[in-house]
DNA sequence: CTACTTAGTGTAAAAAAGACACTTATAAAA
DNA sequence: TTTTATAAGTGTCTTTTTTACACTAAGTAG
């Protein structure tokens, strides 16, 4: 926090006393096959069908915590409530926001296109399904994306994109936050395609059923899968109890 | 960043468009005792003795980096540079410059005290011996201070400083940055107490000694120790070649 | 020369990780 | 109805890592 102010007449201080302040999302999904991420189109200077992609963000409000942004965002896009989200970090480059097709977007929308904005990152684990996908009023569209098929976005949104993708990394091998990419119920395989995919490294099905086992958070359920082409799976479901349990004495020893 | 902006007139959009953006300093120094964080004292109003103790920070400068703003800072203090600085992440509670002895102080120096404002904490790692501590424009006086005997700082610095010490734990189980807290020569001894203080709990010397040595990133030196009333220990040295090597491919498992 | 202190070292037991292959239940295709 | 294709589900052995544990050595202080 800024408890200072370099009154001294001899350093030239400038402080920078009229920045905007933002939040962007990434906002993970999973489709039993790959990682996507939620991004959305804007239409750059207002006419024609030239667009550009970005993550979905907006500035914080008045009285307005960083995380209830985040929150608030989130909610338009997908309808969701209640979901994993956790702040990666702020970025703050200077020139973050000046490149020309950035600056003819922010000409477009803002009254002071030329401020600097620093904004705050969070990303968010949601089930995909469960989404209700909204085009909020400032996109002309929002979709899933497979991460790998993502190659520019506006601003620094790529090394948004990145960074989270390594901050969801490590937090999958410390801690079972997968299971929020999950429904309520899902079978082993999916939750092992998950940490795969994630991971990007193959893993041994019995050592992870093993390992996973061993966490006792799952309960398995009677329920079978139906209408697959294969032997059905019984669903498990996420048992939240243990789960707070061993957050606390904390896992730290979970990684493939 | 922020590519939104709500124009939906049925939504009463309330933008913050003149909050301040600070950057706070979690500076860690160990002096083979406990872990220490350098805090700051300034006068409360102006006049008399009163003070209060906080990090230092300071608010970003119109074109600099966040990254920049921290260094600036923690080359103010210490005078030193290139050193291990990361960020924690952004706090931005709407109320967290709002009590009444916060107000006070930005009161007598902010020319909008009343303003919102957001901070971007860092944490540091220095040699604490190499500090040349000093006095900035904006305090009173710099001191170390050990982190178990601050008990209230300014605004929300208590909890920026809780979160930068989970964060430098966790750091350590992933990779050595011990090492940044101690001068070029130093012994096992010594970096054995390190850990043992940060984590907060015992670690058999043989067990520790041997996990170190499999790293392979140091070098022990021909030089002993001098002056000390018993077995004097080898000097090591920190071996950047390997140290760099290893961080590419990682080192998931290490943790104690 | 005695007392005190930290340095420095190895081994055995337990736990975790890693490698590995076959049977089973279902749907789809032949 | 038989065959084929697909993912589910399961156990053991080997290697690696972790843990627990105790004595001798080299210096200073008194």
């Amino acid at each position: 926090m800024s408890q200072i102010i370099d009154n001294n007449p001899t350093n030239q201080a400038k402080p920078l006393l009229n920045p905007h302040i933002s939040v962007d999302c990434v906002i993970f999904g999973f489709d039993y096959q790959q990682l996507n991420v939620l991004t959305i189109k804007r239409g750059v200077g207002g006419k024609g069908k030239r667009y550009r992609m970005a993550l979905p963000g907006d500035l914080i409000y008045d009285n307005e915590d960083l995380d209830m942004a985040a929150n608030r965002v989130l909610k338009e896009l997908t309808g969701l409530d209640g979901i994993f989200l956790e702040q990666v970090k702020a970025f703050g480059r200077p020139d973050r926001t000046k490149t020309a097709v950035d600056q003819e977007w922010l000409n477009s929308v803002r009254e002071v296109p030329e401020a600097r904005v620093v904004t705050v990152a969070y990303y968010a684990l949601v089930p995909m399904k469960q989404c209700k996908l909204e085009a909020a009023s400032f996109a002309r569209s929002v979709q899933w994306t497979p991460i790998n098929e993502i190659t520019t976005l506006a601003f620094d949104h790529m090394d948004i994109m990145q960074e989270s993708i390594e901050k969801l990394k490590s937090k999958l091998n410390t801690h079972p936050v997968g299971f929020n990419l999950l429904p309520e119920k899902f079978t082993l395989g999916q939750l092992h395609k998950l940490y795969e995919v994630i991971l990007e490294k193959k893993i041994d099905k019995r050592n992870f059923r093993r390992k996973i086992s061993k966490l006792n958070i799952l309960t398995t359920l009677k329920e079978k899968q139906q209408g697959v082409a294969h032997k059905p799976s019984r669903y498990v479901r996420f048992n939240e109890g243990n789960y707070i349990k061993l957050s606390k004495t904390g896992f730290d020893n979970f990684s493939f």
